[in-house]
DNA sequence: TTGGACCGACCGACTGGACGGTTTGTTAGC
DNA sequence: GCTAACAAACCGTCCAGTCGGTCGGTCCAA
């Protein structure tokens, strides 16, 4: 889990910055819930402060804009989203195309419970650069892992795009058709086979970093 | 194309309806317009009745609501999709999957110039629940042409969600990946092959009317 | 055919509420 | 006592929806 954003320069530590980080957690958390269970229209600043057990200026403390704290809570909701993909990762054995199981399978779990947390921020690409960065980025760091992946980068994108359609689908309410599991199971085999185009070299893994909440153009914290 | 909005019982006639009639489709193209140029923010009645031309009373004298006017709106452009789709089909042959062959085409589409028609319409799926039914019997009418299709649900289903992936993407601003037409090529290939499981009965084809934008609960005209 | 009654299409000023952001105060830790 | 972490009242703007009104067709009776 990527909880602690990205190591603060100036590291403050203490009661006092704990509970700020605390409540920085809760806020993020309320964004969150509220998308999810209310929809995107709903999120207001006064709304999230309710939800959150502070006072709106206490939001506005943490994040000194709306678009600042939208920003930062899609920035944790892909973050949490990477860090599943990696884990799912890691239970697969090190073949071509595990990279791109893994992130269908997480795909899949946006049927699940944990659905609560695809955030649906997709009302805000167009009309927020930031966020439009944020996502072209995301998309980098994933082309980055397919290309060490292995594995023929039109399945890879077959299963983006699939991975995608699932979270619309979730999003707008709709429930597992019964040829889902079927259709996972097709896909997983695709990417299983190693149908490659050859192994690409390998050099420089994990040598793009991960952005995090940390923009140039939009600080979260302070002033 | 179902331009003709389903015979109005009284139905009028006359320069001053055909002159309603093209107001009408003014507001609706320029929803659409602003929507895709400008974002799903930027998309007020002021705004709407400034882009067609015509005074703010005059956009609500046609569409009652905001509401009214994004689930007319929503609708014209489902509509429009599945006349294209229709379209297409009618230039495959008569084999098993040649619906979904067509659906993928009509998606893929979306990258090209008409993408300006694919409407961000997202953001409301939660908060307007007319939107929701909307985008149920459009999901319907999707499931009931499949059945007739001949082919393996599951591949319908993964097209189905690649295409969503795709109009995702478009929405977002992306542009096509490299291995994008060798990606489709294999999506049609999967779906022209007869992996079926029979073709089920194709009694009742076209039972399931279009709805458009008639809706029970939501007059788009007069008072 | 004509004149008046009627109606739908459309205009635009206005209102009331919602909401993002600011400012000023208060408390507690270091 | 200085600063960070809040609280709460407040302000200005934006925007959906209302409402009284105008104007050009359409229809019908004389």
């Amino acid at each position: 889990m990527s909880t602690e954003r990205g190591a603060d320069p100036r590291a403050r530590v203490g009661a006092a910055a704990r509970q700020a980080e605390a409540t920085k957690e809760a806020i993020l958390q309320s964004v969150a819930r509220i998308v999810s269970e209310e929809g995107a229209d709903a999120l207001t600043i006064d709304e999230v402060a309710k939800s959150a057990a502070v006072s709106k200026g206490g939001v506005l403390h943490h994040f000194p804009s709306k678009e600042a704290l939208l920003l930062a809570a899609f920035a944790h909701n892909l973050d949490s989203f990477e860090d599943e993909v990696a884990r799912l990762e890691r239970e697969d054995p090190d073949t071509p195309g595990a990279y791109t199981r893994a992130y269908l399978r997480a795909c899949v779990e946006c049927f699940g419970p944990s659905r609560d947390d695809c955030l649906a921020f997709l009302h805000q690409f167009r009309s927020i650069p930031s966020t439009v960065r944020l996502v072209r980025s995301y998309k980098e760091r994933w082309m980055h892992r397919v290309e060490q992946d292995g594995l023929n980068p039109a399945i890879a994108n077959m299963v983006r795009y699939v991975g995608d359609g699932i979270w619309l689908a979730s999003t707008a309410g709709e429930t597992k058709p019964a040829s889902f599991d079927e259709m996972v199971e097709r896909l997983l085999r695709l990417a299983g086979a190693a149908e490659s185009g050859g192994r690409q070299d390998t050099a420089g893994a994990a040598a793009m970093p991960k952005q995090g909440v940390q923009n140039d153009d939009l600080e979260t914290d302070g002033r």
